[in-house]
DNA sequence: GCATAAACGATAGTATTACTATTATATTTG
DNA sequence: CAAATATAATAGTAATACTATCGTTTATGC
């Protein structure tokens, strides 16, 4: 259980060519991981993405359109991959309330262990997608990119939290809100607590921004 | 009452020039709130700028830094804005859940009827908060920035409704968090509702939005 | 094992953006 | 009215985000 192997299948729609299919791809996707993290979103190029893996910029090209296909590419794996996680944490569970509260633990902590099995760094995955994850979607070309079903693996997440507050509470017309509340409220509180601490009340304790959703999520479901 | 024409004073960490003291920078402001609102903030530049106003673009940089400096002067004439409409909508308001209330509908509800007398668009800026107003703190300069005081305003309504929170459950930990959380969850559900509906659940009625974080809270706060 | 296709590396080039610099002409101000 | 300041007009630069070409290597099918 412990070392299970998982192969996440990723749209097509997301990629001009599959980085899971070469070892140059594979050597983008981990070391891109490494350089956003370090830099920054903006600040990361696909040239200094090329210099750090002794490849030329045009060559990245060949698997991404450019730089902000490659963050939904990433996104979507993380997606993906925590919607894997979820299911796992919530299998053979029998109350909806405890799967409930296992997902919003998932959902407002950054991963903390990493695999180390596949070219996939989850633990600094998940950083950028608290910190970066919005500006896949915050973009000119959002509805282009719906559309394209970018965003359909963060969906996907959503809808499955929303089902089980709905077993919860079967005539709440709202959980889809409540759910990605949650989530992009946890990302921001983060973020706050790192770079505007006067806009939250964490500090370095940060369990207590999961515990704050977790509490308001149950508060509100229970009156 | 209704037509009170109000300076607001703006810190001048924000600009080089104050806009508000010429006519030149007035027209930057107001027409750049015309264009970020159209063309969305990504695609304005200062070049489309000096081509709408018939001034070179080398003009407006003696105005502000960067475009991204202007929109961080455009936040914090919202916030500053905003704190005095909280201001007008509490004082004399003894009870302290009624002051949260109408505070919390003037945080979640964009601005609909512009009072004309300004040069600035108070409804065509609410719609930039809404939809931009991330992209003012989410950049590799945000430390910096912060220590410049660039987000006062907007730390200061944060403030100014926690202490109303404190108010009400005086023991409550997380006033900042709170807050913070439903300014921004406001703005990200309208956001979603026009470009990724699927991570709500409103369509027309977008009052639903203030509605909900309004009883988030007080279900909260009640516990 | 060899032909063929696909992928890759190396290099060059373009359009746009985000500025900075210079100077002449207005405009304000004391 | 003189001096300072603001603006217009124009040019120029560095970096970014690509696109194009082409020779070489590497994989693939028969």
């Amino acid at each position: 259980m412990k070392s299970l192997h998982i192969q996440l299948e990723i749209g097509s729609e997301l990629y001009s060519k599959n980085p899971d299919s070469s070892e140059l791809g594979r050597k983008i996707i981990s070391k891109s991981i490494e350089l956003i993290n370090e830099m920054g979103f903006e600040v990361f190029t696909f040239k200094k993405l090329g210099q750090a893996i002794n490849s030329p910029e045009s060559s990245i090209y060949r698997y991404f359109e450019n730089k902000h296909t490659l963050l939904i590419y990433l996104t979507s794996w993380y997606w993906t991959w925590t919607e894997c996680r979820i299911v796992f944490a919530t299998t053979n569970v029998d109350s909806a309330e405890e799967r409930l509260r296992k997902s919003i633990n998932i959902l407002t902590k950054p991963v903390l262990v990493d695999n180390a099995i596949s070219y996939v760094n989850e633990v600094l995955l998940s950083e950028i997608i608290f910190s970066e994850s919005l500006k896949t979607y915050h973009t000119k070309n959002v509805d282009a990119e719906n559309k394209k079903g970018c965003f359909k693996a963060y969906k996907s997440v959503v809808q499955r939290v929303s089902d089980i507050i709905l077993e919860i509470s079967p005539n709440f017309e709202l959980p889809h809100m409540l759910t990605s509340t949650v989530i992009e409220g946890a990302h921001q509180q983060k973020y706050f607590a790192d770079h505007l601490p006067s806009l939250t009340d964490v500090t370095h304790e940060k369990d207590i921004i999961s515990e704050f959703y977790t509490a308001l999520v149950f508060n509100f479901l229970k009156k």
